[in-house]
DNA sequence: AAAAAAC
């Protein structure tokens, strides 16, 4: 009913004949495949996104919802199309005209494959069924949900996958990635309780690790749906759960975990778990998993998986190298596939960027933002804790209608409670932190605001995947102080890549390494620069001037720009 | 490069 209702807030008109010729268009050039330039700049309004399903509908059967997921699954082109008819429906609960539910065709990104033998992918479900026995309920629960037709990610990671390959699977925001794997996993299971099979062993047989808490929640919804109808112990791991492990008789028949790392590894060195059966391991946001600070703990969980065949399979929207090549070592003989544009976020989320000079006029500028219409509900993400506490606070004050807050300072029930208002659509502002920047699939959000500017091109790409997901449109907005200047300019290149405008001047700003070197004082304009960089209020005006200064300098630098040589001048890059 | 998140 909620997924209803959210569903239909962001509803579309269907219209067959337009979609059909997109298809065709994707087709021709998905196919070519040593004419991807020309397709990559076709892409930059052009490119198909990719399309999800409704991963988080709830599970009140909708005499509609089939119809729902039809048109989900294509409401990208038509969106634009409907834009270009200015004939937005925003806003309104208004009944929307659901598509008939004949077989969608499938409309694709550009894929790329690397690896050895890639199976090929399968274009609708019940091609992965006949190829690789996928279980009938699995596909019946396919159908309950709506999931009508796979995604790119879907049709080429699940073979895969079922090929008991490794992957490394790239694919953007919103687009299904959770679905490619759990498929698959739930495929190899087999029976429930038919520990008689032969090669079924005892205990946990599956591990998929996410970032966080909710996130792993959000997985473990989605895989008890697929599981429907069949006894399979599917584990969220809580210290709760976790406890209930020591239990011999219990923690054999657990199937599958899906869990944070830490908190599996707390169980591993309590020594009440045991990894030795798990034939399947998935890390999703995998680029974040492999980071300094979850790469030991993943590789603890890496090692305590003992089994002579251990699949393993990382998902993310992003992978930057260094992550890659860290992946890449842990796989074996790896498939690496990548949905669209690495690194690129959706072109169907009109991103831009605001100045707003200082930290203290950011809230004006939100407060003045939230007084005129907007789409609840809206995403604002902060830099730290008490900034989006303090944050939330001052929308309170300011009667801003429905704020809720959301931080890994909060409560494990604090933060269930936020979520749930979230998804039942009763939170029209959200303030939170990173924690809310990857994976979490709340379909309604149109809006992302990112009030504090992100601290990596990956952060910003997966805040703003918060909105337009399974194909609907969405709205990325990101402040940007003087502070943020050195950061500005690499942001700036995804919103272009990803079809979005950006202003001339931002793009010709110094080099960042120039902007140290000014900051520095080696530069006779320092005192413009310097003095900014540490005041709090009462400066806006002065660093305007600077900003405005920058941009001066940059327009008549031109074409003399190299003369400074600025030794070590590379270009900026947020990627570690 | 740095905060957040993980228990």
């Amino acid at each position: 009913m909620e997924a209803f209702q959210l569903l239909s807030r962001g509803g579309v008109q269907f219209d067959k004949n337009r979609f059909k010729q997109d298809v065709q268009l994707f087709d021709k050039t998905s196919k070519k495949g040593g004419n991807s330039k020309a397709l990559v700049q076709n892409a930059d309004g052009q490119l198909p996104t990719q399309l999800d399903f409704f991963k988080y509908a709830q599970a009140g059967p909708s005499k509609k919802r089939k119809g729902a997921e039809a048109g989900l699954s294509h409401a990208d082109g038509l969106k634009r199309r409907k834009a270009e008819e200015s004939e937005d429906e925003e806003g309104d609960d208004a009944d929307v005209d659901m598509p008939p539910n004949s077989a969608p065709p499938i409309p694709r990104h550009k894929v790329t494959t690397k690896g050895s033998n890639v199976p090929p992918p399968a274009d609708t479900f019940e091609a992965l069924k006949e190829r690789y026995n996928v279980p009938s309920h699995l596909m019946s629960n396919l159908l309950q949900y709506g999931y009508t037709a796979p995604t790119a990610i879907q049709s080429y990671a699940s073979p895969i996958l079922l090929d008991s390959r490794d992957l490394a699977a790239i694919s953007p925001t919103g687009t299904g990635k959770t679905l490619s794997y759990l498929l698959p996993l739930m495929t190899a299971l087999g029976a429930p309780g038919s520990s008689s099979k032969i090669d079924a062993g005892v205990g946990v047989r599956a591990i998929v690790l996410a970032p966080t808490r909710e996130l792993a929640h959000q997985i473990h919804n989605e895989c008890l749906k697929l599981a429907q109808g069949r006894k399979w112990r599917i584990v969220l791991f809580s210290k709760a759960t976790a406890a209930t492990l020591a239990d011999k008789a219990v923690r054999d028949k657990v199937d599958v975990i899906i869990s944070t790392p830490l908190r599996l590894v707390a169980s591993l060195q309590s020594g009440h778990l045991t990894l030795d059966n798990v034939r399947h391991l998935v890390l999703d946001e995998a680029d974040r998993m492999l980071d300094t600070e979850f790469l030991s703990q993943v590789q603890e969980v890496v090692a305590a998986c003992t089994h002579e065949h251990v699949q393993k399979a990382v998902f993310s929207a992003t992978l930057p190298a260094g992550a890659e090549k860290i992946a890449m070592d842990m796989l074996n003989d790896p498939i690496r596939v990548v949905v669209g544009l690495k690194d690129t976020p959706l072109p169907l989320i009109a991103q831009s960027l605001t100045y707003v000079a200082d930290d203290p006029s950011k809230l004006p500028t939100l407060l003045t933002y939230l007084s005129q219409p907007y789409n609840p509900p809206v995403l604002i993400f902060a830099s730290s804790q008490p900034r989006a506490t303090s944050l939330a606070e001052e929308l309170v004050l300011h009667a801003i209608p429905n704020v809720d807050c959301l931080h890994a300072g909060m409560t494990k029930k604090e933060r269930e409670d936020a979520v749930s208002r979230m998804r039942r659509g009763e939170s029209w502002v959200m303030v939170s932190t990173e924690v809310m920047a990857r994976g979490m699939d709340f379909k309604g959000v149109r809006e992302v605001i990112n009030y504090d500017f992100p601290q990596s091109v990956q952060s910003y790409i997966h805040r703003i995947g918060r909105t337009g997901r399974a194909g609907r449109e969405g709205k990325a907005i990101t402040y940007f102080t003087d502070e943020d200047a050195p950061y500005l300019k690499s942001i700036a290149n995804v919103l272009l890549q990803s079809g979005s405008q950006v202003p001339e001047w931002i793009l010709k700003l110094p080099k960042p390494s120039k902007l140290k070197r000014k900051q520095m004082g080696k530069v006779k304009r320092a005192e413009a620069v310097n003095p900014a960089r540490r005041v709090g209020r009462g400066e806006a005006i002065k660093k305007r001037d600077m900003i405005a200064g920058s941009q001066r300098r940059k327009e008549k630098a031109g074409k003399g720009e190299k003369h400074n040589a600025d030794a070590g001048g590379e270009d900026f890059d947020m990627a570690p």
